[in-house]
DNA sequence: GTCTATATACCGATAGAC
DNA sequence: GTCTATCGGTATATAGAC
């Protein structure tokens, strides 16, 4: 927000303050938070390249030297969030232990990569599969979705998880309970994204009766 | 779906069969269903009037001879869901006994809503707020949720729900599981309406943890 | 009530001067 | 690298014949 690359700068190659010595001497990580932004707010088809730009305060054609076109950003913006996720889910079910305590983690892993990357979940999790871009991104959603199935199956199998519910439900009504966090959840607030993490296990585990 | 009233239909003034005796001599409810699946499926802005005519098995012109534009149909999509979701509040609302009592019958009713207006909800649930039309429906939800929220509140207050959870993300939890039904529960599958609201009470209020 | 034809506007994307 | 001008396409919406 309070960043010194506002607008305009004609250096060519330029390294970038933010530890990264990559390729981009554009700052396009910035183009890439500004088109997420308007993509959630006023959804993807809704948000013009013309818009962008302006919020950009550069013109339609300058963003089309340094970006192929809307899709490219909607691609880039689908990855950053799947990696995050997949990245979490990988690294739960590395762990050892039972597999309530793998499930744990991927929950926990799960809240994390959604509030490290707000937006770009946020995104992901309003695609509906119009073009091929957004095919491939649901495709490796669903591949996630498959994973942290699994997880629940195994804690099921294990006894850790009640005997009463199908586990298909389960695992539904628990990750719309995650991914319901895009619509409401704003870091910042006075919850912090560790004490959201301990909420969400809790009511998830526990429920919300008093004892 | 297999219905009567598929394409053209040059009766002036003809009492539908349904039992509403009421306006529309052409069929409005066929062409809102139509709308509502097509805004879901593409996106509200992505779904043009010319699909929803080819759909419809019409002309463009013709569609715009009953409705005044798109925007129409949308606002009377959302309406029917904020109907359903407010009717049964009230309903719950008005209720005696324990707070914890309507607060149970408030999310059996979400869910009884949910299901019976499933593609309208849907809708509802991703609208953005980019006219006024969405606007409007904006509000009347966030009185919804602002409603059952009180109802949260009251029984929390009356020592039926747990003490150490805030009762503002209580709520959030709770309805982000109830609202995340409309992107994966299709009713005439295995689980029925009715199984689904006991899975969703008995997680809600008990966990997931076995016993 | 439905048709063809069209007005008007904006979209994504590109050409070519600078 | 950024600019102005524009292409081709599609959108909502309407006019007027039938």
């Amino acid at each position: 927000m309070a960043d010194n690359t506002t607008g305009t700068e004609t250096t060519g190659t330029f390294r970038r303050g933010n530890g990264r010595t990559d390729r981009p001497p554009y700052d396009l990580d910035a183009v890439l938070d500004v088109a997420v932004a308007t993509f959630n707010e006023r959804g993807y088809e809704a948000a013009s390249i013309s818009v962008l730009a302006e919020r950009l305060g550069t013109s339609k054609s300058a963003l089309y030297y340094h970006v192929s076109g809307k899709e490219e950003l909607l691609d880039r913006a689908l990855s950053r969030a799947l990696d995050a996720l997949e990245g979490e889910i990988a690294d739960a079910e590395a762990l050892p232990g039972t597999a309530a305590f793998r499930l744990e983690a991927a929950l926990r892993g799960a809240v994390r990569a959604l509030v490290a990357e707000l937006p770009a979940v946020t995104l992901l999790l309003r695609v509906r599969g119009n073009t091929d871009v957004e095919r491939e991104a649901l495709r490796r959603r669903r591949a996630v979705d498959h994973r942290l199935s699994a997880l629940v199956d195994a804690a099921h199998a294990e006894g850790s998880l009640r005997s009463d519910l199908d586990s298909g439900t389960t695992t539904r009504l628990l990750f719309g309970m995650i991914n319901s966090l895009v619509d409401w959840y704003r870091p910042g607030g006075v919850l912090t994204p560790s004490a959201l993490e301990d909420a969400l296990l809790s009511v998830a585990m526990d429920g919300l009766r008093a004892p």
